[in-house]
DNA sequence: TCAATCGAGCTTTAGACAGCATGTC
DNA sequence: CTAAAGCTCGATTGA
C-alpha cells in the first residue's frame, strides 16, 4: 500500500513523499485496512519506531474534525508537536503544564497535543474544545496499568467519551500480554505486529560471549574480568563505537550512570557539546557531565536539569556523542535510538530488596536499538554472568511482556476521581458515579459492584474532608470544587486546610510556614534525608518550631515530616537568594531535583492560595508571596 | 614511621504529571 | 519479607 493511495490531500501526500515515506510499513497498512482513515477505532500494539506516529497522523488528518494526541510526558508532547507542525496546512496546538497555548486558541487547532493530566484537567474544567473532537489518539495506552497515573488515563478516556460522544479513538500500545482486552474496552479493532523497520537482535552476554536470539554467537574481548558486568559493558560499548555506531548503556542508579560514563569517556571526543553544556551552569554535576562529554560520552538521569538532558539527547541524535550511560529515564522518553543497547543492570531496588525489572520495561530499553536508515541492524545485549544467563534469557528474551491491569481500585486514585466526577457535574449520586466509572477499563474487566465497597469509603473520606456532601445525592462543596480545579489530590487539599487552621492559632506565621504546609503534602515529592544530615535537620526543625504547623512529637510520621522540612528548607533558602550551586552542594540533590521541586512548589503554593481564599479561617499564610519569590 | 592494602560496616538506591494570572521580549 | 555497590574509616601488613 502506498501513501499516494491514501485519502489525503495532494500537498500532504507530497509532504510525506518528500520525506521518503512512500510505501506503508506493514503495521501501517494493517491499520489502514482496519479502517483508521475511515473513522474506525483501533488499538495498535506494535513496537516503538514501527511508524505509530504516522498511523496517528493519518487518523487525525482523515477525521471529520479536530484531533487530540495524548502523551504521557511533556518532552514527548513537544516532540510530537514539532513533527505534526511540519505537516502542511495543519495548525497544531500544545497543552502541557509547562507549555500551553491559550485555551481559546486550542479550539481553533486541527491537532492538539497534550499530556493526559492536562486533558483530564480540561475535561474537569469544562473546556469546550473537548466536545468538538472527532479523533483522539492515546500514545502509550499500556500506561493505564501503571500505579500512579494509570487511573487518570482510564478515567480521562471514559469521561472524554461522554463529552465527545462517538469520537474515534486510536490507542497506541507497547507490546503487552492482553492488547485484546484494551481493544475490547475501547470498542476498537486490534492491529498487532512485531514488525520493525530495522532488524533487532536481542542477546545475553555471559562469560565473554553474547548469544543472540537468532542463534548467532559473538565473542567479545573484555579488557578486564569477563564476568564483571561493568568490564563487559565497557567492552560492548567500545565495540560498537569502534565500529562507527552509537551505544546506550542502562544502569540502575544515577551514581552508577555517572561513574560508568566517566570510565567510558575517551571513546570519542565532543568538545563543542562539552562547551555547550559547560555554559549552562556552574554546578558540580554540570562540570562532571561536561568532562565526560569532552570524551564523547554523556550520562543521563533525572538529577540533570532539563536543559542538560535536552542538550545530551539532541547531541546524541545528531551523532555528536558516541554513547550515553543512563538510568531508565531514557527508556520511555523521547526518541533516542542507538545501534547497540547494553543493559548492565536488570534489577532495581524497591524498598524491600532488589526486584527484576518488568519485562515490558526491558523490552522498551531494547527497542531503542537500531536507527532506521542509519544502522544495518539494532542490537540489545543483556549483561549477566554464567549464573544468571538462563534466567535472563527466559525472563527477557523469550518471555511475553506483562498484562495491563487497571489500578483504579486503589483508594487514593478512586478518591481523587470520585471527587472530580462529582465536582465537574458528571454525576450527582452514588449510582451516577458508578455509571461514569462503567466506561472505565476497570469496569470492563470487573463487574462494577466490586468497586462498590471502595467507592463507599472514598465517598465517606471525601465527606469527612468536607469536599463533598452526601444529602439527597452527592454534591461538591466549594472546597471540593477548588481542590478538583487546582488538580491537587484530596489528601493534599486536606493537608492545606489543616495547615491553615493550625496557622490561625499561631503567633509566628512566615514564609517557612507556607513552604512547610505545601511540602508536607502528598503531591510534593519527598527529598531524600540522609542519616548524616538528620541531626542537623532536627536542629533546624527545633529552631523554627514556632513557624511550623506540625508539632514535633505530635506526628505519627516524624520521619516523613522531617523530609518535608528538608524540602521546605531548601526552597526557603532558594527564595532567600541562595544559589542553585550551593543548594545542590549543601543538600546533596541533583540540579534537576531542585528544578522540579521549585516547579512543584510553585504549583502547590498557587493551589494553597486558592484554597486559602475559600476556607473560613483567620490565618494569613504568605503562599502568594513565596510563590512570587520562587 | 609511614604508606599501601584490605575489609567490615555503613550509606544509599528510577522517574515525573498538574493551576492560574500577570508580565516580558 | 527479597539486595548490592560504593564509600568511609580503621586495622593489618609490608618496607
Amino acid at each position: 500500500m502506498r501513501v499516494r493511495d491514501l485519502p489525503l490531500s495532494r500537498t500532504t501526500i507530497d509532504h510525506f513523499e518528500s520525506r521518503g515515506i512512500d510505501e506503508l510499513y506493514p503495521p501501517q497498512a494493517a491499520a489502514v485496512e482496519a479502517g483508521v482513515t475511515e473513522g474506525r477505532r483501533l488499538v495498535a500494539a506494535v513496537p516503538t519506531a514501527s511508524g505509530k506516529t504516522f498511523v496517528a497522523t493519518l487518523a487525525m488528518l482523515t477525521a471529520d474534525g479536530p484531533g487530540l494526541y495524548i502523551v504521557p510526558l511533556r518532552a514527548l508532547a513537544r516532540e510530537k508537536y514539532e513533527t505534526f507542525s511540519e505537516v502542511p496546512d495543519v495548525s497544531v496546538g500544545i497543552s502541557t503544564g509547562d507549555f500551553d497555548s491559550s485555551a481559546a486558541e486550542l479550539g481553533d487547532n486541527d491537532i492538539v497535543v497534550a499530556t493526559s493530566e492536562k486533558v483530564d484537567s480540561a475535561i474537569r474544567n469544562g473546556a469546550d474544545w473537548i466536545s468538538d473532537l472527532a479523533c483522539v489518539v492515546v500514545d502509550e495506552v499500556h500506561l493505564v496499568g501503571s500505579e500512579g497515573r494509570g487511573p487518570t488515563l482510564e478515567v480521562t478516556l471514559a469521561t472524554l467519551q461522554r463529552r465527545a460522544p462517538g469520537v474515534q479513538i486510536v490507542a497506541l500500545s507497547a507490546t503487552v500480554a492482553n492488547p485484546d482486552e484494551l481493544a475490547d474496552w475501547l470498542d476498537a479493532g486490534l492491529v498487532q505486529s512485531t514488525w520493525r523497520p530495522v532488524d533487532l537482535r536481542t542477546g545475553v552476554y555471559a562469560g565473554g560471549a553474547v548469544g543472540f536470539d537468532d542463534d548467532t554467537q559473538r565473542q567479545v574481548s573484555v579488557a578486564g574480568d569477563p564476568d564483571d558486568a561493568t568490564d563487559a559493558t565497557e567492552a560492548l560499548v567500545a565495540e560498537t563505537v569502534d565500529d562507527g555506531g552509537q551505544a546506550l548503556a542502562f544502569v540502575r542508579s544515577r551514581r552508577e550512570a555517572e561513574t560508568l560514563a566517566e570510565r567510558l569517556a575517551g571513546v570519542g571526543s565532543s568538545p563543542e557539546v562539552a562547551e555547550e553544556i559547560r555554559d549552562l551552569d556552574g554546578t558540580e554535576t554540570g562540570r562532571r557531565l561536561a568532562d565526560c562529554v569532552e570524551g564523547g560520552v554523556a550520562f543521563h538521569h533525572a538529577g540533570l536539569r532539563s536543559a542538560h538532558r535536552i542538550a545530551v539527547e539532541r547531541a546524541f541524535r545528531d551523532r555528536r556523542l558516541r554513547a550515553i550511560c543512563a538510568t531508565p529515564t531514557l527508556a520511555a522518553g523521547v526518541n533516542v535510538p542507538a545501534r547497540r543497547v547494553v543493559i548492565r543492570d536488570q534489577k532495581r531496588y524497591t524498598g524491600s530488596g532488589m526486584e527484576w525489572l518488568p519485562t515490558l520495561e526491558v523490552h522498551q530499553m531494547c527497542g531503542r536499538a537500531g536507527r532506521p536508515h542509519l544502522d544495518p541492524y539494532g542490537e540489545a545485549v543483556l549483561v549477566g554472568d554464567p549464573t544468571i544467563r538462563d534466567e535472563l534469557w527466559e525472563r527477557y528474551v523469550e518471555a511475553e511482556p506483562e498484562r495491563v491491569d487497571s489500578k483504579l481500585a486503589d483508594p487514593n486514585a478512586l478518591r481523587t476521581h470520585v471527587l472530580s466526577i462529582v465536582a465537574s457535574d458528571f454525576a450527582a449520586s452514588r449510582e451516577g458515579v458508578l455509571d461514569v466509572l462503567d466506561a472505565t477499563f476497570f469496569a470492563h474487566g470487573t463487574p462494577t459492584d466490586e468497586l462498590s465497597g471502595v467507592l463507599d469509603t472514598a465517598i465517606a473520606d471525601l465527606v469527612e474532608m468536607e469536599m463533598i456532601v452526601d444529602e439527597n445525592g452527592l454534591a461538591a462543596t466549594d472546597l471540593g470544587t477548588q481542590v478538583s480545579r487546582q488538580y491537587v489530590t484530596p489528601a493534599t487539599g486536606a493537608r492545606i486546610v489543616d495547615g491553615l487552621r493550625t496557622a490561625a492559632g499561631m503567633t509566628e506565621v512566615t514564609g517557612l510556614t507556607a513552604l512547610e504546609i505545601v511540602c508536607d503534602t502528598p503531591d510534593m515529592q519527598d527529598t531524600y534525608l540522609g542519616n548524616r544530615e538528620r541531626a542537623d535537620m532536627y536542629r533546624f526543625a527545633q529552631a523554627h518550631a514556632d513557624e511550623f504547623t506540625t508539632r514535633m512529637g505530635e506526628t505519627d510520621d516524624f520521619e516523613g515530616w522531617l523530609t518535608a522540612v528538608k524540602t521546605a528548607r531548601i526552597l526557603h533558602e532558594w527564595t532567600e537568594g541562595a544559589s542553585a550551586e550551593d543548594l545542590v552542594e549543601q543538600f546533596r540533590i541533583g540540579p534537576g531535583d531542585l528544578e522540579s521541586r521549585i516547579e512543584r512548589a510553585e504549583w502547590l503554593l498557587g493551589a494553597a492560595d486558592a484554597i486559602a481564599g475559600i476556607v473560613d479561617v483567620a490565618a494569613d499564610v504568605p503562599f502568594r508571596d513565596r510563590r512570587a519569590r520562587l
